[in-house]
DNA sequence: CTGTTAGCGCATTCAG
DNA sequence: CTGAATGCGCTAACAG
């Protein structure tokens, strides 16, 4: 196939060009004898328009920008798909930036999607920093919608999982199972110097939004409270987002001795690697220890025991950020949009003093 | 942030357009005074090209679009990170399409990506018929990459991991540990009506390399030779790429009462199902059953028992194609890149007749 | 080294 | 309803 043109085609077709471009963009006032013709010669000529010519004329665009810290995780791939079919639905294409949750990438990424000129944005930040960049750097013309964040930027639709009661529900749960003790592993993408007291700290900034953990920990919270129970910093602690982490994490919470009888992870992945943790030093899930995840992913029916998870429809974000998008596009702005969590109750926890049958 | 243009930097900088675009392109004729101005109006307008004009003039443009048949599982979620990095690494934007494994969505893909006159395409296809589809559509001179896949277009560079002599390992370690009987649950996108005799008529086909499942089934009857055995068809399955499917798949099978020590697996998430399916019907693992996985994804430390599984190069095959779009770009072919393949011994599998310890 | 002139492919005025 | 003329923002070819 060689590179046709619009002016090939109305050449071939025995019209001018205009003719063309009025067939291609489907309006109505063409005669339908010519418009056949136009069609004969594009079914012919295998002809696509440009469209880096088009966008150049009418200033728009049909590429929608897309930033996250991870292609990874059950939460982005999922959120990515979502977006990706329903840009397909929509022809639009998707343009994908990957911050692997660090700041000068997020940055990196701001700078490449500005250039791009492109016609959506949708942005997940990974701190407040970026953030503040993406801001200064972005025009406020461009239909933006923030994912999986709340509170950013005025104006701007965020399309996000209620975090707060999404936690809320799990910890409550744990509670009424008799816990008492509940550990928190607050997921960040960056942790250097972390620790309890800034977790408070943070809970208390103007950006917050930025952070879901922060949100899980008001749910926890708001969940103790209920149950005149107070936070225990020492049962705080932070984790990245992956195996690993859980595992070094909850390696390093049963040496510092500290009692504890359940553990809310940041996702699933943390919650593999905790219960690999336990298993190893031999502390049994659930009798011993109740363990939830966050994400609901198809790791929960693998580990063992499966795993209790507190559900985010991802791929529902994706679609709502995308449909969102559209709608800026088309000049309305409908506000944010707040998704339930669900809490999918497995085999990882029971109620307190629980035994299981002998294995 | 308003939108400005080469204009408007000319204007303030006091020089003519084309100097601002000498400095914009890092041309070296351009006197040191008249670039510091322009550098300054840039950044005192906080100018950044309107990069669809800049395609409209040049003719190509800086995005490499990806087709994939999806984003979920290690394979494709790991190809897209090492795509999405080195595009940023080499200031490219990346496109990406999802055909979801479906031949009508792969298309619409395909027709997508056409329009939209890209720098280079990156495809993977789900079936023949797409493949002859992206042919006919695309013109021959957007450079090209072929993903995952081999053999399916002269003179474009195929980047994909030698399933062959990864598989052959697999299954000449389950023969050196004794095993016979070893079931082939071969995966596919699309799986209507394919039985175990369709599976080998495929194999003599030309269409072989669009499928990694015959490559594995070549590797497959390769190891078997090795030891003076034949393929029994009777041991060959269909599934797709999902838990659901291996934990079906193997019920079926075990339903079907044939006779087999150990099963090789399309990936880890289909080895999950079928560890599942196992643990149901109380056959050990791996003491009657020996289990393989592929692509060694984080699942398999999670899935009890830890899942022998074949690594897939799968970040790094996403380097690749990057990379050899881009040589491509340049002008220059660098063949086809085979990338190999590991495979990683865990719990899943062991020596014919073992005995675990009771557990 | 710099500015003037031209044109990428398309969509949008405006006459007719 | 149609075609001729104009320009989106940018880069390439040329002259000075």
């Amino acid at each position: 196939m060689e590179k046709v043109t619009i002016v090939d085609v109305a050449r071939i077709a025995g019209v001018s060009v205009p003719t063309v471009s009025r067939v291609l963009n489907k309006r109505q006032n063409v005669n339908k004898v010519l418009k056949k013709k136009v069609e004969e010669a594009i079914a012919e000529t295998n002809y696509a328009p440009n469209l880096n010519a088009r966008y150049t004329r009418t200033g728009t665009n049909d590429i929608i920008s897309i930033i996250l810290p991870t292609f990874e995780t059950n939460l982005f791939t999922g959120l990515l798909q979502g977006a990706a079919d329903t840009c397909m639905e929509h022809n639009l294409r998707l343009s994908v930036y990957q911050s692997n949750g660090n700041i000068e990438n997020d940055i990196r990424c701001i700078d490449m999607v500005r250039a791009s000129f492109s016609g959506g944005l949708i942005y997940c930040p990974v701190s407040p920093d970026s953030l503040e960049y993406f801001k200064s750097a972005v025009s406020q013309k461009t239909p933006t919608v923030i994912a999986s964040r709340r509170g950013l930027i005025e104006n701007v639709p965020h399309v996000y999982p209620d975090n707060i009661s999404g936690c809320y529900t799990a910890t409550k749960y744990l509670l009424q199972q008799g816990h008492r003790r509940i550990a928190f592993f607050a997921g960040f993408w960056e942790t250097p110097g972390y620790d309890a007291d800034y977790l408070m700290t943070l809970l208390e900034g103007k950006t917050r939004g930025v952070y879901s953990s922060l949100d899980r920990l008001q749910g926890y919270i708001d969940a103790l409270k209920e149950f005149n129970l107070d936070v225990q910093k020492s049962l705080l602690r932070i984790t990245a987002y992956n195996y690993e982490s859980g595992y070094e994490s909850m390696k390093a919470f049963l040496a510092s001795l500290i009692d504890f009888d359940a553990v809310i992870c940041a996702n699933d992945w943390v919650a593999a690697g905790v219960l690999q943790s336990l298993r190893e030093q031999n502390i049994l899930v659930p009798d011993q220890v109740s363990v939830v995840g966050f994400d609901d992913g198809a790791i929960t029916n693998i580990a063992r025991p499966t795993l209790t998870s507190v559900r985010q429809p991802s791929y529902q974000i994706g679609q709502r950020v995308i449909k969102t998008v559209i709608s800026l596009i088309n000049g309305v702005n409908p506000g944010d949009i707040k998704l339930d969590m669900t809490l999918i109750v497995r085999n990882s926890t029971a109620a307190k003093n629980y035994r299981t049958r002998s294995v």
